[in-house]
DNA sequence: TCTTTACCTCAACTGCGATTGAGGTTGTAG
DNA sequence: CTACAACCTCAATCGCAGTTGAGGTAAAGA
């Protein structure tokens, strides 16, 4: 196996696009050299970051986030055990605590789906009205449990 | 109170923004009447619907979904106790099922904070590579826990 | 009556996470 | 040596889930 890798190499290894790859990399999550031609290569330590970039997004990490994690890890090497221990202890526990939100909520649906809900007065998710709401914008419903959770406006 | 609600109404008791009740309105989500003077009117059974459109989004249900489901309810009627209990079943399911995934993702977190992955070979996450790759696209990182899981392209 | 607050429409914009396409270059297999 | 796949840049576009703003109307309280 050689010693570095194309585009097209880390993609398939990676299973994300190319398109994605050129993405992260202006996002400054990934870093390349450049061949005398201007073709991008890549370090093999750039699997591993896009491993940690898609388990993260797994896990409801915004890119932005996932950046400043990686922006604390040595330039073109392989991350330490220590810095993967540090940013892994802080994803699990982040992700510990949506599933418990989840986990919640489908307790919550359980005993929905038994109550009937026709009466609003009873049921526990639907009496929780403006409990739901207060929306981050956008799509990322997922982030939703650091501390700013149930802060109404 | 009432018999309708205003949107404003609407808004504050579903713990909405307007913005967002026009916008669930013009999606077909819900519906309304209008007054002589061309307001809004919603009759009560929309709290309920946002209230189902808020929970799904927290599990993880795209608004084109919810708004599927929703279409088989009986139109400005309040859901039958065995509509709700369709939808909050398959909902539950769903989360449930994304809880098992992630459950999965954090022990291998958990595992890995131990081994240490600076050996590529032996680590579980590592060696997933493309395992966690497949990206659906833009940021509903959240759904892929349906059918078309680990399809590779 | 007047004023203020809430409402109306419509179009444009935001932010995220990419993908797509045009137009051109590099590298490799035959 | 040539064909062709893979690469390059840059700008535009997508999809989602809304928000924002302009310009105007409705309704409720003093």
């Amino acid at each position: 196996m050689q010693r570095t890798l194309t585009v097209g190499e880390v993609a398939s290894r990676s299973g994300v696009a190319v398109s994605a790859v050129h993405f992260y990399e202006r996002k400054g999550l990934i870093a390349s050299h450049r061949t005398s031609g201007n073709q991008r290569r890549y370090d093999r330590d750039v699997l591993r970051r896009v491993a940690i970039i898609r388990m993260a997004q797994e896990l409801g990490v915004s890119l932005a986030e996932v950046g400043m994690a990686l922006e604390q890890l040595p330039p073109g090497q392989v991350p330490s055990k220590e810095d993967w221990a540090r940013m892994s202890t802080a994803w699990r526990d982040k992700l510990r605590r949506r599933i418990v939100l989840l986990q919640r909520l489908a307790g919550e649906l359980d005993s929905c789906i038994g109550c009937g809900c026709l009466s609003l007065d009873r049921c526990p998710i639907f009496n929780a009205d403006d409990q739901l709401g207060s929306g981050g914008t956008g799509a990322r419903v997922l982030m939703r449990d650091g501390e700013d959770v149930r802060e109404r406006e």
